[in-house]
DNA sequence: CTCTCTGCAAAACATTTGCAGTCGG
DNA sequence: CCGACTGCAAATGTTTTGCAGAGAG
């Protein structure tokens, strides 16, 4: 967790590559079993805990989907951004609001608080997942 | 689940008022523990089961926090609106974004997605919580 | 060599579900 | 009375952790 050095390994190589690969949002089962299925050895508990340190290095966002599940992405810039996800093939837009982000620090530095954090996510379901459906 | 007649019980109208005494979002484990402190008796299970028919009814709103745990929240009004919540005590400030709604649902549909739905919420830490942490 | 990383199995959680008994309408 | 509701324990599903051994630098 605390990065005493962070040590690159086949397995930390594998699972940014596999998120790399993917455009869209995942989660560590699916990343996992993806890896698995390419041929790879690889626990699940490390996929997780590489995970864990791209987002704490801030190269990887991780957003909730609305049943609890983590899902992860590379992050393509640096900026601040939103995502429209499709719910059902994670299919990602990246987006951006116009002025959310200093209305969102306005408000509420008007109600006192600090340390502000704000998640904006755009959930539906996508063209394809939508005709499949029935 | 599906309802198909709802009835009255004593847990259904505990959980309620707990609800309803907090102008807070809580998680359904705090819930029940006050709950019992004040005597209720009244199974965890009871309290998921309760809290899901609120939600379901559209009388409470369910949000995430970025942990993962569900807290809910009875709704103040039936419009569609955000929360500026603290991470710490979970003091929550209704808010409204002046116009997110059309720009979100505009934006889903010209990338053709259907069923839309958004998250927008603030988090930071209180005035109050924010002193009290050193 | 040393210290971080890995795999695996067990643990920790939040949440859900199966069931037999309870109780609202 | 009938069927929805409840409590409890067991089941789920995701994520975390403990530990002994592997491997990066």
């Amino acid at each position: 967790m605390a990065q005493g050095e962070r040590r690159a390994t086949r397995q930390r190589r594998a699972v940014e590559e596999a998120l790399a690969a993917t455009a869209d949002f995942v989660s560590a089962q699916v990343l996992h079993s993806r890896l698995r299925s390419a041929g790879d050895t690889i626990g699940l508990a490390t996929v997780y805990r590489a995970l864990a340190c791209l987002v704490e290095e801030g190269r990887a966002d991780m957003i909730r989907r609305h049943d609890g599940e983590a899902i992860y992405r590379l992050c393509s810039t640096d900026e601040h951004h939103h995502h429209l996800v499709c719910r059902d093939c994670g299919k990602t837009v990246e987006v951006e609001a116009p002025q959310d982000e200093k209305w969102a620090g306005e408000l509420a530095h008007q109600h006192g608080f600090s340390d502000i954090w704000h998640t904006l996510e755009i959930f539906g379901t996508c063209s394809t997942c939508h005709e499949t459906h029935h």
